[in-house]
DNA sequence: CTGTTAGCGCGTTCAT
DNA sequence: ATGAACGCGCTAACAG
């Protein structure tokens, strides 16, 4: 069976009470009493019950972290931030995958709320998670939105500027002389792919290019066969773009494939700029431009805003905070080669 | 204040165990009970408290995950098929990452075992994780390895083969010519390590291959500077390898970000391999020759593994699962270029 | 079919 | 300084 603390108390002939107060440094013991226990402690390696210390105290030290998908190096680092964090404070992470599955997303933040996790940190699918985002509010369980936001949402929030990151990206496109410009965004029921898009236009509005509607191509941002797809329908136009820019790194990926079955390189024959630096890739080989973001801040400055909430130590209702992008030149964005017609 | 089962229970005009029994899919309840106990269910917004149940089931559903890295796309991949197994067998994840840190290890051990987890799966820092996990042994929490093995330990296990793998990269380097080749690796207290040492001795002697003490380079397997540092030492040596083998992709990055610094082409002036692909790099330029592993497939079959145990069907010892490796050869490795004495 | 009693392991409250 | 009684929210075992 289990050790309890009951069997602590038993070995070191006390009360389990006196125990309690040890393992949690209570003043009042006596010595001898504190010495007896921590032995019997060792001896057998009792560990207390976090379930029941849980249901008395009210509280787990325990933060859901919810991401739509953990295989893209922004939220791996985004998780590794939070987790760091929580860690330190003496707080543990639980984690949920959602695949940008609403359902999913529902199902991981019931089981939080089951299991009394003190605070959510939530990177969500979409504006279609506000409802089960009340379930939170209702049970009175503060959380954190990182990276999208939610149209009419107004609690604590990190995000990036992605209307302005947009625009440098196809600015930059723009100045090496593309005017041919695609984009390959996901449905705009996202913040960040509503957002982008936005800066996508009015980057082409500014240099008065005519947008194309043929040009905006709807694909995933977590799986990089729709990207490709996407690209192939884009490459295969009859008047194809000179450039693509992809809302995310996933997405660039899958971009880069296309061009490769088409036998188009990058950047001679087409130019490629995203969301998202690849830390490894990038290393590896400097080669994608890209709108570079803080990724493991967003998880860090998001963790920080939660405990304060957690810790009660916060009235203001609703702080955003927004982090800067770095547009990051390297090969991938080049002037266009010339195309006979 | 939250609400429980007897606030269920006083709307629905029940007691709280057809309460129970309703929200427990039980039969014994009349369909009139049912039917207001599920709209009083409804109407509060009513969840279960994981915790109170978990006091009294003794299971509570959860399992734990343990990786060194979460930023390295191998165990990234392994977190999302456990967790992918995980959840659809109704089981969730709680996720520790250690940074290879061995008493980060055993806190979230420790953690982990005062939340009455079901199981642990666990890419375990080193040999020197040992002891503790003799701890969830002697707590009856089963457990099972994945990746790395531990000396002289016996249950569950899901590994590569390393041994061979490295001995396929490093044939692959002489294949092409290259005799002066350079491995960096981690402390051999990492089974891994160890192993793919031992691969690379094996192939450097099979081919009457001299092995130079001054070519193997220790670094860190999850910080790319280290691997860097130990590539420059490597690189500014007076017999410079043609050649080096990186224990996995992390320090193959900080390889090359070496020899960019050095002014090396890859594969023209230096050839480089190493373990793990990283997908989306590969996606987005096939640049890396690499011993690919099935790194979500050790998630998965690691979860299925656990979860027979878990659920007590499961009688023999030790089981060890070998996944296969595959060499995907690509650019970063060529024949060496002719260098001047 | 339904409710009552008891207790999972711990910590709070109040005695002693 | 220490312990006894009670309850956190839920369900197993037993009544009825």
């Amino acid at each position: 069976m289990k050790v309890t603390i009951r069997d602590v108390a038993r070995l070191a002939g006390v009360s389990a009470m006196t125990v309690s107060r040890v393992i949690n440094g209570q003043p009042r013991v006596s010595d001898e009493a504190r010495r007896r226990v921590e032995a019997a402690v060792a001896e057998l390696g009792y560990i207390p019950n976090g379930l029941a210390r849980g249901l008395i105290r009210r509280q787990t030290k325990m933060i859901g972290l919810i991401v739509p998908d953990i295989a893209n190096p922004f939220f791996t680092l985004v998780v590794r931030g939070a987790e760091d964090v929580a860690w330190r404070a003496g707080y543990r992470v639980i984690l949920g995958n959602t695949q940008t599955d609403l359902e999913r997303e529902r199902a991981h933040l019931e089981d939080m709320l089951a299991f009394q996790v003190d605070g959510v940190l939530i990177a969500p699918v979409s504006d279609r998670s506000a409802p089960q985002l009340r379930a939170l509010g209702r049970n009175q369980v503060p959380f954190v939105l990182i990276d999208r936001s939610i149209a009419g949402f107004h609690g604590d929030l990190v995000q990036g500027d992605s209307v302005a990151g947009a625009r440098v990206l196809v600015e930059h496109l723009i100045g090496l002389g593309h005017r041919q410009i695609a984009m390959i965004t996901e449905p705009d029921d996202v913040s960040t792919a509503r957002d982008r898009l936005r800066g996508y236009r009015e980057a082409l509005e500014a240099a008065e290019i005519e947008p194309r509607t043929d040009f905006i191509a709807e694909a995933s941002a977590i799986r990089p066969r729709m990207a490709r797809d996407a690209a192939l329908r884009l490459l295969d136009l009859p008047k194809p773009p000179t450039a693509i820019f992809a809302l995310n790194n996933i997405a660039a990926s899958g971009v880069a494939e296309a061009a490769r079955e088409r036998h188009l390189a990058i950047p001679a024959d087409l130019g490629l700029v995203c969301f998202d630096d690849i830390e490894l890739a990038s290393r590896l080989d400097p080669f994608l431009t890209v709108l570079a973001q803080p990724a493991e801040t967003f998880g860090t400055i998001g963790m920080q805003l939660l405990l304060d909430r957690v810790a009660g130590r916060v009235s203001e209702r609703g702080r955003t905070v927004v982090l800067p992008g770095e547009l990051v030149a390297r090969a991938s964005a080049a002037s266009p080669a010339f195309r006979p017609a």
